[in-house]
DNA sequence: ATCCCTGCAAAGGGTTTGCAGACGC
DNA sequence: GCGTCTGCAAACCCTTTGCAGGGAT
């Protein structure tokens, strides 16, 4: 990372604290040193990440918090808008920085999981439209893509070098 | 339901009978009664419905299986494409047809939950230019839009009759 | 000092798994 | 008859909940 990345990180970590605490205070929620020291944890990483992922990360930074405040803080933060919740897969909840990040959608790799991001405005126009069709006000979307990856010149996948499998049918 | 509907589905259910007949041989698979008699009974009714609503379903009907089979028959279904599979709010996953049904998605009343379907034509062209973009094949996608109802001129959901709460922020 | 928040562990709900017996092949 | 599908129940995973003690206000 080089010197203007951190301090360009530093200042959104400054912001995102900042946006807690009028949230807290607005709430009537208390300003514990695990709410912001999570806060803190999820502002210092890019990309996606699990319940798990956390609560492991904090450990390792010797921070001790139970999993019960990592989900209680989550639903905070998610609330005050600088946390995105997403479901890919089958199982858990991902989770992702929403504070400074625009507006965007994901493909998945059906192959190795691995979640691409992309941006599209007709997503939006779509949304405007079916909500005036079914006379709904649409407060936000989810668009996943599933695909396979293509054969590189090996046949493995250009992204993760596992060998593509053909389709059956 | 009419003569003309009742024929119709008789038709339809018989063709889906040969699809996982075709199937079933295909991949070295039995062709047990449980696995037909839940087939039919899947597409004996419309809308969504998740593992649950199937077992009770078969239980009334007096046609027992267990969970299990229930979940072993719904991914035999889902790998032959005869059932689509959704994964709307946080919990348990939600089925549909998918024989003779065109390509929609859907709309979610963020209040009562329902689930609304639509089509638009400019969710394939999305697909095909994000897969270009990021050298993928796009198997297949779920758009979902989350969206509030609108208010009736007693304030209630147009479409639930609950009352419409504000939004707080 | 209040009482909300935390940590811990147990409970919860949907899904998967292991095993013995049944049955399609 | 062989091998796998079924039913049942226990195990599993992620998430929520209950409770006692601690810390923010």
């Amino acid at each position: 990372m080089t010197a203007k990345d951190a301090k360009l990180l530093k200042e959104t970590k400054m912001e995102v604290r900042a946006i807690f605490t009028t949230y807290l205070e607005k709430n009537k929620q208390r300003r514990t040193p695990e709410r912001y020291a999570l806060l803190d944890e999820i502002y210092s990483y890019k990309g996606h990440f699990d319940v798990d992922d956390l609560y492991i990360k904090m450990k390792k930074r010797n921070y001790r918090v139970s999993r019960a405040t990592v989900y209680n803080t989550l639903d905070l933060l998610l609330d005050c808008g600088l946390v995105k919740k997403h479901q890919f897969g089958e199982q858990g909840s991902q989770f992702e920085q929403a504070y400074g990040f625009k507006q965007h959608d994901h493909l998945i790799c059906v192959q190795c999981k691995k979640v691409h991001e992309f941006c599209d405005p007709r997503i939006q126009q779509i949304s405007s439209k079916m909500g005036e069709l079914l006379k709904f006000n649409v407060t936000h979307h989810s668009l996943h893509l599933y695909a396979m990856p293509r054969k590189d010149e090996n046949g493995d996948c250009e992204q993760c070098g596992i060998e593509v499998k053909n389709e059956e049918n």
